[in-house]
This record gives structure tokens, C-alpha cells and sequence, in this order.
RNA sequence: GGGCGAAUAGCUCAGUUGGGAGAGCGCUUCCCUUACAAGGAAGAUGUCGGGGGUUCAAGUCCCUCUUCGCCCACCA
């Protein structure tokens, strides 16, 4: 290979790499996934990003570590299929462009409902987009030809095959409910929707007089403006104040209406006066006790959050207003007992914060107890496995208390409920085409039902809708069930819950094995990364700065077990350091790459072949250290601990490779070992390319490309495995051994102020053979990075004039740095005197220990051993110490 | 009210089964040594939140308290 064509740029230029080489991929189809029953398949379906507008960094964290897993296993010869697609996001996006309306002056119901379809139609195109060029410069390698829209038509037939089901098994069900109606988005929400913030507020106290004259019963309230709709008041039975007001009737105030007072144990007689105010159309508990005692139910709040004609001379107001006036009046009257502060936490829409009105209406529901059961198996008997595992006890806890799944939303942007009415009989049916005729009487007075789906409705069939259910497709046959889902903590209820029992209701299988709750990324404040809190951060913006590699390292490097993570720039810009040294230390092996011939070294690394090679100590130990490291990044994307397998590759390529072993071939390039350095310099960063690949896929592609290399791309070769063989602990421990020394050179170089151009004279003493063996082996090596003229081995220490040399002392041996002139006698001897006191105080936790009849007896002999070896380390180092102390001071 | 998580160097965080406290950034000193100044070398910095306990041995296990974050709940 010539070198001198191909001389890489100084600096890594992010720009046109990545752009070159996704190209490259997408044109070679290496993302795309055929069906092919020889190889075992690895399939995921990304969680679609909603169409509301673009990626924040906690989706960057998500599909990368999607396009780490796939990639690897990729790499590891699977029929890899990362699924992608968007989500519809019915009242998100339905509100994004109710904003944009509301820009022009414009409202949905000025339009009409196809007009407004059609815009937002228009802007699921262009951030559906964004989103998925976003993706893509984030280097995804997901199959974009089998793309999904939770819309899309083949989807939406999944949708109203799984709707139908439901509904002809009875699983669905029309009812009257109290739900959370936002007032703005003009819906009523599931609970799960509802987001509680504590609000300073008050409670009010009101007499409400009895009917027979005889007082007046008082409640507390934190919304007066209901009372209008009141139609009891309600105590706990076995209140004794007041046992006697049971069965009696009080007038409830400015209506004029006679309640009855009811006895319901779901008072607390503990909270406010034990008496309460029951409005069952406009709280959910009083509905309940409104059932229980058959209380009519006053709709006095209406769907605008304004009061209704019931509400009588308030009618039209806001519920604040009303809520104002309405307090200005019983103080009036006479009848507010008193104010008093209190806290408390309020419902608000997930969607646009309005606070959530509590209402009345009829909507469609999931009966969900008999759906919950066989999802709470699955879990319980480790088909689907949560991690980290403590998520378990929380999807456990929320299905087995399950309620009832508010399906219908009063939205026009989501499916369509394919739910009939019949004007003459009255029948509720559900078809999958159009109807035209009631099935029941046969009637064509039919209208189909104005709502649209919650849109978990559709995610919930994501993982095998997108693979073609309900048609029997391949794919389905294939791929399914999925591997793992990757996903935030915060939709586990909303999103995977419902997959898992909507998969084995449907399916009869689990949607995936794992469930990996990833880290919430949070900004440098530590808020939540969010698009609505205004915390998003655009990765684009990362990339543009950074490059991808940059930003994807920075993620999976601190991506620990689903543990939060603080996020800020200087986190990428220091992976894009990164990013350099790697580039730097493949220009340098490419620079002296000239007249290498990879075909001429097929064998690789096996234990015969390593010692024909004549390897020596930092080839043993480097390729040992390779193999950990493949070890751990194996083990490290195997068991969902990625930040530990980017971890140990940096540390390999940065602090060992680089550091140490490449430092050490320099000079072994000049010398007949030529071939051999080229060889392995060739060989473990080739390695650590495909290593690091999944993780930072633009850059070991443009350096693999540079490289002698067999394949047409660095993502389809082979993923590298631990060769046990190599692992040498031996090497290991000689090689930390002259490492040591070099630093104790370096360090009294630092020490005496000796300038980093001139080269010293040093004498290492060990009265240790092998240890002498060792450094005189890795003179050569010792010579070189320490910048030392002659590097001479002895089994004393130099004779003669002692004062004319610095010492440093570690166990096993010693250097001895010759200086020119005198040393400085004085602080030679608090050096050593400091050091001798730190000696001491381990010493005596060392001794302390071995002393201890209770250490000797109960810890394990290799810890008793360890500390033994310890204590002579020590106690060697120190009289070496001392002697030179001696020798110093004469 | 219940549950979960976090607390380790100035900052952001690693610390596997209990066995001599780590990284990056920042800081100090020196160096453009032909891969890399987005770099190299050397160095300083810790009551591992507090208090108990188990153990020969606790950052790691148990109890308790404090502070922060999150989730759940029918907080009228």
C-alpha cells in the first residue's frame, strides 16, 4: 500500500465523512433486512418519535443506543432489522397545529375538519422529515424501506381489525364516566395524560342549612363553582357528629336546591369537616358516590370550561369567574364559614397545561382486567424481562391495579373509531369498511361516531402492525416477536404496558424479550430534556459542531443502567478530542504502513504463531489488553452496559494503545522488527476499529477504509471476540512493571527540573533476577520514552559519589538518576523523609491487620497473601528509603 | 400517604461478587520531542451526605436520619 497517496488530513474533518459513508450504506443496502431463515434475526422497532417537531438529545440517546445494538449484532452476523418509523401523536400534533392556526387567526372549526386534516397532513410531512433526516445524520442504520407511519395505510387497517376485535369480543364498552376533560384541547384525556402540579389554593368552608331548620351542615371545598351542580351532601356513617344529620336534607345555597345527606364510608371524617359536598357530574369520586345512592348528576361546567344554563344565573361565565362571584355571594349571605390556604395538587393536560375539568360525558372504554392478566404472566414468568430489573415491581404494581382505558378522544387528527350508530334502533356496531345499513334493524339512519382513538390505541399494535398484522405476512412470521424494546421510563404504562397485552392478545406471544429503560437525559441544570419545557437541545446542532461519533460516544459513555444523566456540550467536545486522537493515531500507523502486505499475514494471533513471531513484552501485553477489551465490550453490549464497554475503549486506545504502545514501536520501526511492529500496529487498530464501530460508525469507517483491510465495509465485518489465549497476566504485570519505571524516570526528571530535550543517565537497581532480566529486556523501550542517554541494570546501588544521584524507589526496584553537579542535600532528604512517613502510616495499617489473629483467621488466604506481599513491598521500599537516606547524608 | 432513585475530588460522573479510593473537565508546573497543542509529561485535590450496626475488613451489606429528583394514590 502507498502511503504517501493517501496521507490523511491533520485534522479529523467530521463534515464530509459522515455524509460519504452513509451514502455509501445506504447505497450498498446494508441497513435493509431480507428474510433469510439460515441466519438468526436481531429485530427492534424503534419507538416512533412523535411528529410534533424535531429530536431532542434524549431521543439522540435512545436511537443511538438502537444503532449501537444493532450494528454490533450486525457485525456479529445476525439478519439484523431496525424497524423505523413516526407516530401520528393525535392530540400533540393536532395541538401544534391548532398553534399555527391560531397564528393566522384561524381556529379547526373555521376550516372544517378535511381542511384541517389536510394541514396537518402537511405537517406530519415536514417534521416527519426532519425527524427522519435527523436520524439519519445521527448515522442510524435502520431499514428505511420498510418505514412506518402509525397512519400509514396498512396501519390504520391494523387499527380497525384490532378495534373490531375488541369490540365484537366485548372488550370495549360505551359509558358515561367523569373524565379529564381539557377545556382547551376540547378532549377528554386518559389519566395517564394528566400531569398533577401542586397549586396554592384555598379551602372553603360553607354551612350549608338544613332543610328542617335546624343549623346547617358545613362542607370544605377547593371548587365552590361546583356546589351549583351538587346533589347531596355526604358523611362517613360512622361520624358521631353527625349520625343525626343522616337522612335528612339540607338546602344547598343560592340554587335553592333540597339534597339529601348521605352516609358514604368513603368520607374521611379526619379531612375538613368530615362533611362533603357531592357534585357527581364534575369529580370522579362523587360520581361514584352518586352511584352508589342514586344521586342525579348536574353537568354545570361545559365543555369550553364555562358554566353551563344549569348553573342558572352564572351561566356562560369562566369556571374562575363563576368560582369568584359565586364566593363574593355566600360571603354574603352569611354563609362562608371561613378561608383557609391550602395546598394542592391540580390535574393539567400533558398536551398544553389547562387545568383538567373533571366531566361528565360519554366515551368509549377498554375493559381492561380480563387483557391485564396474561401481560402480568409474561412478566412474572420472564418472558418479557425488564431492565434495569426495579422496573418490574412498577409495571407489576400499576397492571395488577388497573382501571378501565379511556379510548375515545374528541379529536380530528388519529384514527377515526370505525363505530356506527343507528338513529332508529339506537345499536352501537363496529365495522372495518364503511357501513351503510344497521345490522340490526336494517336501517341506513346511521352515523359513524365523530371521535378518533387515543393514540396509544395504534402504538400499542406497533411491534407487530409495522411487521404486517394483521395480514400473515413474512415478516410477521419472521421477525416477530421483536428482541428488545429500548424506551424512556415515562411511557412504560402509556406505551409498553399496553403492547405487551395487546401482543398476546393478538399475537399470542410477547411483543419482546428485554425492556431496557434507558437514562433520562437531563440538561446542565439537571431538568428534564424536553421539547415543552423549552429544555430540548437540538442534536443537529451537537453534530454540526461535533460530528455524530462526537455526540454518540458522549451518549452511550454515560448511559449507565437507566440512571439520569447530566448533559452539556463540553461532554461532546471532549469525545470529539477523542475522535482526533484516534484519527492522529491512525495517521501515524498509516505513515508507517509503507511496503506492508496484509495477505502476507493470514494466520492471526494463535498461541504457536505468537511465539514464532517473537513477540515480545508490550506486543504479549497490548494483545492481551485488545482481548480484555473485547471481552468487556461483548459482555458490556450484551448486558445493556455500554457506557462501560465505550469506556474501556477509550481507555485502551487512548491511555495503552496510544500512550505505551505505540510510543514503544517508534523506535522498533527503525530496527528489522519493522515487519513484525507494522503487523501488529496494523492489527490492533483494525481490531479497535471494528471494536468501536457500533459506537462511532462515521469514524472507523473512514479509517478502516484507509487501512489494509479485507470487505468492502467496516459494518459488515466480523465483530471481534475474546481470544482467551492472548489474555497473559504475566505480560500484563512485567509490562506495569516498566511502565512503572518510566514514570519514576519521568517523575524525577519533573522533580530536579532536567528539560524534556536532554537525556539523563540512569542506574536501575533490583536485587530481584527476574526483575533485572525484565529491565534490561525493555532498555531499549525505557530508553526511548523516558528520554535516557545509558540506561544501565545493577544489583547495587551506584558506589562512589552517592550525592550525585537522584533516587526514586518502587517495589521490586529502584532508580537512580544521575544529575549534574551536587544535589540538593537538604531537599533530597525531606523527599525521602515524607515519603518514609507515608510509608509508615500504610505500614501500620498493614501490620495492624496482619497482626490481628481475627484477619488471619477469618479472611481469605489470597487476601492474607496479598497482604503479606504488601507489607514486604513496603517494608522493602522503606529500608530502601533509608539506606539512601544513610547514603546521602554521609 | 406509598414507592423508587440519587448523594464519591471545584464540576459531571465511574466504582462488578465487601479486601490497598478512579476518569474526564477544571487547576499548577514544564514542553510545538516530525501521529495528534482538539496534544505530551509531571503534579495537587476526597470526613465516599450524617449517625448507628454486621464483619477480621464497609464507598460497597443492614438500620436510621437529612437533602434532592422521579413515580404512584379516590390530598373533598
Amino acid at each position: 500500500m502507498n502511503t504517501d497517496n493517501e496521507k490523511l488530513p491533520k485534522v479529523y474533518d467530521h463534515f464530509q465523512v459522515e455524509d460519504k459513508w452513509y451514502a455509501y450504506w445506504l447505497d450498498k443496502k446494508y441497513f435493509h433486512a431480507e428474510i433469510d431463515p439460515s441466519r438468526e434475526n436481531y429485530c427492534i422497532t424503534i419507538p416512533p418519535p412523535n411528529v410534533t417537531g424535531s429530536l431532542h438529545i434524549g431521543h439522540a440517546l435512545c436511537y443511538t443506543i438502537h444503532d449501537v445494538l444493532g450494528r454490533w449484532k450486525r457485525m456479529k452476523g445476525f439478519n439484523t432489522l431496525i424497524l423505523p418509523g413516526t407516530d401520528h401523536a393525535g392530540i400533540a400534533t393536532q395541538n401544534k397545529v391548532e398553534q399555527q392556526l391560531a397564528e393566522e387567526g384561524l381556529t379547526r372549526f373555521n376550516i372544517g375538519r378535511e381542511k384541517f386534516q389536510e394541514r396537518v397532513w402537511k405537517w406530519k410531512e415536514h417534521y416527519g422529515g426532519t425527524i427522519i433526516m435527523q436520524l439519519k445524520r445521527l448515522g442510524c442504520s435502520f431499514d428505511w424501506e420498510r418505514e412506518r407511519f402509525t397512519m400509514d395505510e396498512g396501519y390504520a387497517d391494523a387499527v380497525q381489525e384490532a378495534f373490531v376485535k375488541m369490540f365484537d369480543k366485548g372488550y370495549i364498552y360505551r359509558g358515561a364516566r367523569v373524565v379529564n376533560w381539557c377545556p382547551r384541547c376540547h378532549t377528554g384525556i386518559s389519566d395517564l395524560e394528566v400531569e398533577y402540579e401542586e397549586e396554592n389554593s384555598h379551602l372553603w368552608f360553607i354551612n350549608y342549612p338544613l332543610a328542617d331548620g335546624s343549623g346547617y351542615i358545613q362542607v370544605a371545598t377547593t371548587r365552590p363553582e361546583t356546589m351549583l351542580g351538587d346533589t347531596a351532601v355526604a358523611v362517613n356513617p360512622e361520624d358521631k357528629r353527625y349520625m343525626q344529620c343522616i337522612g335528612k336534607t339540607a338546602i344547598l345555597p343560592i340554587v335553592g336546591r333540597e339534597i339529601p345527606i348521605v352516609d358514604d364510608s368513603f368520607v374521611d371524617p379526619e379531612f375538613g369537616t368530615g362533611a362533603v359536598k357531592v357534585t357527581p357530574a364534575h369529580d370522579p369520586n362523587d360520581y361514584e358516590i352518586g352511584q352508589r345512592h342514586k344521586l342525579p348528576q348536574i353537568v354545570v361546567i361545559g365543555p369550553e370550561g364555562k358554566m353551563t344554563d344549569e348553573a342558572g344565573k352564572y351561566a356562560g361565565l369562566d369556571r374562575y369567574e363563576a368560582r369568584k362571584r359565586i364566593v363574593e355571594e355566600l360571603k354574603e349571605k352569611g354563609l362562608l364559614a371561613k378561608i383557609e390556604d391550602y395546598t394542592h395538587s391540580v390535574g393539567k393536560c400533558q398536551r398544553c397545561g389547562t387545568t383538567i375539568e373533571p366531566l361528565l360525558s360519554e366515551q368509549w372504554f377498554v375493559r381492561m382486567k380480563e387483557l391485564a392478566q396474561p401481560a402480568i404472566d409474561a412478566v412474572k414468568d420472564g418472558r418479557v424481562r425488564f431492565v434495569p430489573d426495579r422496573y418490574t415491581r412498577i409495571y407489576l404494581d400499576w397492571m395488577e391495579n388497573i382501571k378501565d382505558w379511556c379510548i375515545s378522544r374528541q379529536l380530528w387528527w388519529g384514527h377515526r373509531i370505525p363505530v356506527w350508530k343507528c338513529a332508529d334502533c339506537g345499536e352501537y356496531f363496529a365495522s372495518k369498511t364503511p357501513a351503510d345499513v344497521c345490522p340490526k334493524c336494517g336501517s341506513t339512519n346511521i352515523e359513524q361516531d365523530p371521535d378518533v382513538l387515543d393514540t396509544w390505541f395504534s402504538s400499542a399494535l406497533w411491534p407487530f402492525a409495522t411487521l404486517g398484522w394483521p395480514k400473515e405476512t413474512p415478516e410477521l412470521k419472521n421477525f416477530f416477536p421483536t428482541n428488545v424494546l429500548i424506551t424512556a421510563r415515562d411511557i412504560i404504562y402509556l406505551w409498553v404496558a399496553r403492547m405487551i397485552f395487546q401482543s398476546l392478545q393478538f399475537m399470542d406471544n410477547v411483543p419482546f424479550h428485554d425492556v431496557y429503560i434507558y437514562a433520562t437525559v437531563l440538561n446542565e441544570e439537571g431538568r428534564r430534556m424536553s421539547k415543552s419545557l423549552g429544555t430540548g437541545v437540538d442534536p443537529l446542532d451537537l453534530i454540526e459542531r461535533f460530528g455524530s461519533d462526537a455526540l454518540r460516544y458522549a451518549l452511550i459513555q454515560q448511559a449507565g443502567m437507566g440512571q439520569d444523566m447530566r448533559f452539556s456540550d463540553s461532554r461532546v467536545e471532549n469525545t470529539r478530542n477523542f475522535g482526533n486522537k484516534i484519527w492522529n493515531l491512525s495517521r501515524f500507523v498509516m505513515m508507517n504502513l509503507e511496503g506492508f502486505d496484509l495477505a502476507t499475514y493470514s494466520g492471526g494471533f494463535g498461541s504457536k504463531q505468537s511465539e514464532a513471531m517473537g513477540l515480545k513484552l508490550e506486543d504479549k501485553w497490548i494483545l492481551s489488553r485488545l482481548n480484555r477489551v473485547a471481552q468487556i465490550v461483548n459482555d458490556g453490549f450484551g448486558n445493556y452496559d455500554m457506557d462501560d464497554a465505550a469506556r474501556s475503549l477509550y481507555d485502551f486506545l487512548w491511555s495503552e494503545f496510544a500512550d505505551w504502545y505505540v510510543e514503544l514501536a517508534k523506535p522498533r520501526l527503525r530496527t528489522d522488527e519493522r515487519e513484525h511492529v507494522q503487523y501488529m500496529l496494523w492489527h490492533v487498530l483494525e481490531t479497535s476499529m471494528r471494536l468501536l464501530h457500533p459506537v462511532m460508525p462515521f469514524i472507523t469507517e473512514e479509517i478502516w477504509q484507509a487501512l489494509p483491510h479485507e470487505g468492502e465495509s467496516i459494518m459488515v465485518a466480523p465483530f471481534p471476540e475474546a481470544d482467551e489465549i492472548l489474555m497473559n497476566d504475566e505480560a500484563e504485570q512485567q509490562m506495569a512493571a516498566v511502565m512503572e519505571s518510566v514514570k519514576l524516570i519521568r517523575n524525577l526528571r519533573a522533580e530536579v527540573g532536567v528539560a524534556p530535550s536532554k537525556r539523563v543517565n540512569i542506574v536501575a537497581v533490583s536485587d530481584n533476577s527476574e526483575m533485572i532480566e525484565l529491565l534490561k529486556a525493555a532498555a531499549d523501550g525505557i530508553k526511548s520514552l523516558a528520554r535516557v542517554e545509558t540506561f544501565e541494570v545493577a544489583s547495587e546501588s551506584p558506589d562512589g559519589d552517592k550525592g550525585q544521584y537522584v533516587s526514586a524507589h518502587t517495589a521490586g526496584f529502584s532508580v537512580f538518576m544521575a544529575v549534574a553537579g551536587l544535589i540538593d542535600v537538604e531537599k533530597e532528604t525531606k523527599k525521602i523523609a515524607s515519603e518514609i512517613a507515608s510509608i509508615d502510616k500504610d505500614l501500620a495499617r498493614v501490620n495492624g491487620k496482619l497482626s490481628n489473629e481475627k484477619f488471619l483467621k477469618g479472611a481469605p488466604a489470597e487476601i492474607v497473601e496479598k497482604e503479606r506481599r504488601i507489607q514486604s513491598e513496603l517494608t522493602d521500599k522503606k529500608s530502601k528509603l533509608e539506606e539512601r537516606l544513610e547514603a546521602i547524608s554521609s
